[in-house]
RNA sequence: GGCGGCAUAGCCAAGUGGUAAGGCAGAGGACUGCAAAUCCUUUAUCCCCGGUUCGAAUCCGGGUGCCGCCUCCA
């Protein structure tokens, strides 16, 4: 069974092939850091994070980039607002953002390469798009003709004919036409700027990714992906850029992520109803909050609420719960091998995960295996007799496919008892032998104020953290 | 105007031809000193109207409602 993707360039489910057999170039849009990064941004890094995790599980070697965009006009906007320089800005968000992923489980790119680090790149095809009569300069800023090229508009599903009807004509009457965009921007007096054959000046958006892409991921990349609102006009740009450019085809499947709204309503900064990351992590863990985009299939739009994340808070409960569950009757099972049985059911739940995700990546069938994962290890824990290898095999399994794939399980051990607590623990064990069962009731409650919670099993008592 | 998406139980959400996954919440039962956890059982005229088909949530047509993109917004 192969992987199928919906490719936003097809529109359709295809089986996914790289084109060098093992190996994945996979390329996603990152942050413009003017700022804390909200919801909507968080989806897209926490879905392609699986989705990278995933390709590595599957037996490709994932070359994984993202870039940062820390120069252009919004951030030039905030470093005035802020009094600080553009670098510095940039800087400080980009820290904020891997304090915001590290808390989503987000892992690290191969390589983020950044937009400012990489202007000779930027410089170098933009010369080369001018050679070869793509681009033009005019006073200092270099457009880019998208017409040239017949297909423009094929991610997008665009006709021509209606993107030149109805393009919202960008008062600027130094383009040739409305469509062309800028390479290069010419910088304003007291800008952030580099040196270049055509004045002082910055990049452009659009030929950061094209540039870095090429550099490091090749002139064709496997995947590459973002927020469902970069298809048009961000990455139908950066196909004819990069395609003008090297004459090869620049991605083989394109995966767009759809959007998340607040309530009913879109998230928008005009509406002043964008959640950041950052406060959303005042109220909630990163693991609700990557749960929660985990949740529905990643081309659907999600409602975000409160009530939502609430609900995924019992879900969570419910295989922490068994996690620990199974980690305490291990220390109560009899040595032994795995059962047949149990690997076979082991077996046929890791094909129902696969097959959730090879069907275009869908984390939300992917969870619900989790939780026959989960059904499982329940049945096993309140058996009477059962092999320490039946429960680590199932204890695994959820770890493997939860926590090290999906990133939703905690995969550390609790740390052990303080002696005090252990201590109450064993006087109210004295209590329940004496039958002094109002004694037992008091010790509970006050464990459990303290947000530990007590479970008495046929194995001894079970403990877990509220 | 152009392109596209969505409508499934109280709530969240899968499911693209064979009589509705999973989670949250609720109800009943088992287990327990009482609990908790768990297990079992239980909760859906799949937005409406037509059509195709032996058979449709799934395909087609027509409605209704909501939403996104159409130059720098994930």
């Amino acid at each position: 069974m192969t992987i199928q993707l919906y490719n936003t360039l097809t529109r359709r489910k295809e089986p996914f092939q790289p084109l060098e057999k093992d190996r994945v170039h996979f390329y996603v849009c990152g942050p413009t850091v003017y700022n804390f990064i909200h919801i909507g941004n968080a989806r897209v890094f926490v879905f392609f994070d699986v989705v990278r995790r995933y390709l590595t599980y599957r037996g490709y070697e994932v070359h994984y980039i993202q870039n940062f965009t820390d120069v252009d006009d919004r951030l030039i906007k905030q470093s005035i607002e802020e009094g600080r320089a553009v670098p510095e800005v940039a800087e400080s968000y980009i820290k904020a953002y891997f304090e915001d992923m590290d808390d989503l489980g987000v892992n690290r790119a191969d390589v983020h390469p950044r937009a400012t680090e990489h202007i000779k790149e930027m410089q170098d095809a933009i010369r080369a798009l001018i050679k070869k009569g793509y681009a033009y300069e005019v006073d200092g800023d270099v457009y880019y003709r998208p017409l040239k090229k017949e297909d423009y508009g094929q991610l997008s599903n665009q006709p021509l004919e209606e993107l030149k009807a109805g393009a919202r004509i960008e008062m600027n009457d130094r383009k040739d036409n409305p469509l062309d965009f800028a390479l290069w921007k010419k910088a304003k007096p007291g800008e952030i700027s580099w040196d270049s054959p055509w004045g002082k000046g910055r990049p452009g958006w659009h030929i950061e990714c094209s540039a870095m892409a090429r550099k490091y991921l090749g002139d064709t990349l496997d995947i590459h992906a973002g927020g469902m609102d970069l298809c048009f006009p961000h990455h139908e740009n950066e196909i004819a850029q990069s395609e003008a450019w090297t004459g090869k085809p620049f991605a083989r499947y394109w995966l767009h992520n759809g959007f998340i709204n607040m309530g009913a309503e879109k998230m928008s900064k005009s509406l002043g109803n964008v959640e950041r990351v950052r406060d959303l992590r005042s109220r909630y863990t990163g693991r609700e909050l990557r749960w929660f985009l985990l949740s529905a299939h990643y081309r659907n739009p999600i409602s975000f609420s409160d009530e939502s994340i609430r609900q995924i808070g019992g879900a969570i409960a419910r295989i922490d719960t068994a996690v620990t569950n199974l980690s305490h009757r291990i220390g109560a099972a009899l040595d032994g091998e795995a059962e047949k049985v149990m690997r076979e059911r082991l077996r046929t739940l890791t094909v129902d995960f696969e097959k959730a995700m090879d069907d275009d990546l869908n984390t939300a069938n992917a969870i619900s295996v989790l939780f026959e994962g989960v059904h499982l290890a329940n049945e096993l824990v309140a058996r009477d007799v059962v092999s320490r290898g039946s429960l680590e095999a199932v204890l695994g399994w959820l770890n493997h496919f939860g926590g090290d794939i999906l990133g939703l399980v905690k995969t550390t051990r609790e740390v052990d008892l303080e002696a005090e607590i252990e201590a109450k623990i064993e006087e109210r064990q004295q209590a329940r032998r004496d039958r002094d069962f109002s004694r037992a009731d008091a010790i509970r409650d006050e464990l459990a104020a303290q947000g530990i919670l007590l479970e008495d099993t046929p194995q001894g008592v079970r403990w877990r953290r509220k």
